[in-house]
DNA sequence: GTGAAAGCGCTAACAT
DNA sequence: ATGTTAGCGCTTTCAC
């Protein structure tokens, strides 16, 4: 260990002790512009001899765009999002952007702060999820002139880019699978919908196709909080509770799913005899219990991959559907 | 909507159209110094009216800290990390601070690119996970001047911060807990241990106190790539294929015990009378199973908002051990 | 209580 | 090929 810290070595005190003006230095570093073999050589000595480290900030001011991708995500808890900013980040960084993150909780107030907060970093583009924003932040957002990503759905209109699929189409797809296995007697176990707008409209579509179909949901049992394993297993609990003659349950999603298989397991019904179980997200624990889970597998990787392309080729503002895959499992 | 984008508005303007001078702004943006209510007020409309949003990345250089936290991870498929990021994330958005991330794929040398390109933010602490890094890391780190905090491990020497739980203590109490409860012939299966230097720490631990016992470990699996459900249930069943006799097996983590469970549930082997399983991380799904996972509990959240406030409250260096817990569980 | 002016550490013309 | 010089949009003395 050499040198002392805190006495951050600047681009004016490598161009001093290489000797050269502080232009060429940059265009060095940047290797941009033009500048001899010794130069080159000269400067990057000096660079690792004092150990400096751009500094980004002062670059970003002095020049345009700043290789910087803001993330709003409702959470991280939910295993969509670490999916979908790995996707993500994964392109980013081999594209040497960087990304910033920040977590609403599900609160469209929240989103609007952090939204803000974001944009005054000046972010090549912010990514958030789904089109329910406040109308503050879709303001905001198109004011800023930065690119926007809306992430995960595709039912509404999109405010520059966007990507995922249709949360409808997964719903009503679900209850289609449902009805052609010839389950009739079908009910939902959920976790807060006013939250998770995503969940709301999939089940919304799936209430509308089982209608379509004169089989109508029989119950419902929606759980506050988010989902999670525990909180499928007390919802199926209670659902069973009140309605005995379900012959299928449709979940907010395979982690809640999942509870209710153990549940099932715990308590001797047997799957899918004697009740049928589906659930949405095509987690990998879903393909590795004793039944394959039936569900629907989201494309959550990709859909950060590709909006990460799309903002690292700064292509044109569209709508990329990246469909989904139902899972035909041995649950349902 | 109203005006038109890319015209971005900055504090001059809103000086003028305030018709007061920028630091008057300035000092009424950051309610720091002395301006009466009236110029707050026309300060505010103008704001308002403009649609203005501060520039932090000017703002930071002409100040001193920049309330930015870097992240630098292994992992964020492994959910212990977007756990850590959680804690971490809920603490510095309270206090106005931001986060940026990026992920090394336990990659040292990766770590050290990504932790050169944090570092060029210049953020107030970067964070990382465990003591395993280059020597241009350490070096590099120790020379910014900036707060380090190591996360999740504390088998090593801190940096400056650390916040975590001994992976070799709770290696030790796995294999304490196993014998205690008799068991001695003890398997493991685990995932790539070369880079989840922390998942290495356990095991090796793990085994010198079977051995200390005289019960030393009589065989081991270990997959390429990382944890996964998929990854345990494939490894018990190569595990068995091998060694017939073992009456437990100690897993690198609960994503891979649940594989293992759900393979013995699969084949019908009576757990844990037959065969016990032994986890690590007290994952949630761990107690929603029919037979409660027995596994440690770590204090993951709890690791990402400790790190958070002592960063927040630049309180001195120092070694926080959060321990951990054994969950007896009912499959061991 | 408020304004003027000097930077913060770079990049990007524009010279040479 | 390389140096000089204006900014980038703020914060921060320091006068008034």
């Amino acid at each position: 260990m050499e040198l002392k810290q805190q006495a951050t070595v600047t681009l004016a005190e490598v161009a001093e002790a290489a000797g050269v003006g502080e232009s060429t230095v940059s265009r060095v570093l940047r290797n941009h512009g033009s500048f001899s073999g010794k130069t080159r050589e000269r400067v990057m000595a000096a660079v690792e001899r004092l150990g400096y480290v751009p500094n980004r900030i002062a670059g970003t001011l002095a020049s345009t765009g700043s290789r910087l991708v803001a993330f709003v995500i409702p959470s991280l808890s939910n295993i969509v999002f670490p999916d979908v900013l790995r996707g993500a980040s994964a392109v980013l960084e081999e594209n040497r952007y960087q990304s910033v993150f920040s977590v609403t909780d599900y609160d469209p107030g929240r989103e609007e702060a952090l939204a803000a907060a974001m944009l005054a970093w000046r972010p090549a583009a912010v990514m958030l999820a789904g089109y329910e924003h406040t109308d503050g932040t879709a303001k905001m957002l198109r004011a800023s002139g930065c690119r926007v990503v809306e992430l995960l759905d595709l039912d509404g209109d999109a405010l520059d880019i966007a990507v995922g699929f249709s949360n409808r189409a997964a719903g009503r797809e679900s209850a289609a699978f449902l009805l052609k296995r010839a389950y009739r007697r079908i009910g939902y176990v959920g976790h807060d919908l006013q939250r998770d707008t995503r969940a709301g409209k999939r089940f919304s579509s799936f209430c509308e196709t089982l209608e379509a179909a004169g089989a109508p949901l029989i119950a419902r049992e929606i759980l506050a909080g988010p989902s999670s394993v525990e909180n499928g297993r007390l919802g199926l609990e209670r659902l069973l509770a009140r309605a005995t003659d379900l012959d299928a349950v449709y979940f907010s999603n395979d982690d809640m799913a999942l509870g209710g298989y153990f549940h099932c397991l715990a308590q001797g019904i047997a799957i899918p005899s004697q009740l049928a179980i589906f659930g949405y997200n095509g987690l990998d624990i879903g393909r590795a219990i004793p039944q394959p889970l039936s569900t629907i597998r989201t494309p959550r990787v990709a859909t950060g991959e590709i909006a990460a392309q799309l903002i690292v080729a700064n292509a044109p503002p569209q709508v990329v559907d990246l469909g989904f895959e139902l899972i035909e499992g041995a649950t349902a």
